[in-house]
DNA sequence: TACTCATACATGCCACGGCATCTACTTCTT
DNA sequence: AAGAAGTAGATGCCGTGGCATGTATGAGTA
């Protein structure tokens, strides 16, 4: 383990190293170093765990993890739109569209017409669509338990989680990292 | 915030929701919402970080994060070879072949033979590589901190990193999330 | 009402990764 | 040494998302 994550950790690696003094630490000293070494294993987690979770969806269900996330949020949001599929995932409103047509290509969702704006469709799943994301909710739950739990604890999960939610609500807010599609 | 991350949040979710007597909780007692609601904010936090770094990288660069990230990698592990940007990045041996093949094409790396083994290559930065992932680091890291800064204090990003590392370290010893190809 | 502007989304083209396959090379076995 | 087996990675096809653009509809204004 060779990533510095100690608050103390104000090394020479760059601006605002304050050098000599490495006391009880300023809650605003974080080495920009700190800070990528935090994405590189948000970005690493993140992208190892959705291919393994992926690798049994696809296995058990013949579905990848997009899809079921898909498919989970229409099941809990019917009569969505589009444009509420790109803002959660933070996609363009292209791939939500189209993400759209291949739920409809396998009978998983339909479109209905919208009477109070007729630009937009209200999407909501099939009954195959139904069945389908909760058989999969049962490996994924099941999957994501073995995974994270033989790693760090409850406890931990419940802090990260916290931290998560506060970061995501803050960029969901800024509406940051948003594609313009 | 409609998220439970309450450590006694044994509600009735799941197997083992301990029912009537939410006292000091065990540490294995999460219910598999919590985990779901983990993922969820893990993968929303990651794709919106990542788009919003990769939209400046984007404007001052012309790059995107993926490809900083590459560059990055490459810097910090000269004659390295394909093999070892597909363990990295947890992507396939022909992604991260293809990822070489743009950056030789870019102009900023280049393989070399490897004279200990002759089907593969050591690949090395160009001095033109090496500039752009060097001002692109200034980007990356500067951005950043405004991003995670004006969201989770220092300390919380300590202890969410230290917390992630463990957890990458596990699935990449477990070597899980590996594409085949 | 007619005209302008904004919105919702559908569609086309491109970049990129997964997977399957293929080739060149190395290593192991006898 | 010779053949078999394994490994590194290059390549092709496909699915998916980003971005740009097009089209229908709604909202605002004179």
């Amino acid at each position: 383990m060779s990533r510095l994550y100690a608050v103390a950790s104000t090394s020479a690696t760059g601006p605002g190293g304050a050098g000599d003094d490495p006391g009880p630490a300023d809650p605003s000293d974080l080495a920009p170093s700190d800070l990528a070494a935090f994405f590189d294993d948000l970005v690493r987690c993140e992208t190892r765990l959705y291919n393994a979770v992926g690798d049994k969806l696809r296995a058990e269900h013949g579905i990848v993890t997009s899809q079921y996330e898909g498919l989970r949020f229409v099941r809990d949001h019917p009569r969505c739109r589009v444009a509420d599929i790109a803002t959660t995932f933070a996609i363009g409103i292209g791939a939500a569209s189209k993400i759209i047509d291949r739920f409809e290509a396998n009978g998983w969702a339909a479109r209905l017409p919208n009477p109070a704006d007729r630009r937009s469709s209200l999407i909501s799943l099939t009954a195959h669509g139904a069945t389908l994301v909760a058989e999969a909710e049962q490996t994924f739950h099941g999957h994501l338990a073995d995974l994270i739990t033989a790693a760090i604890g409850a406890e931990q999960v419940s802090a990260v989680g916290a931290a998560l939610a506060t970061l995501r609500q803050t960029l969901e807010d800024a509406r940051v990292g948003v594609p313009v599609g």
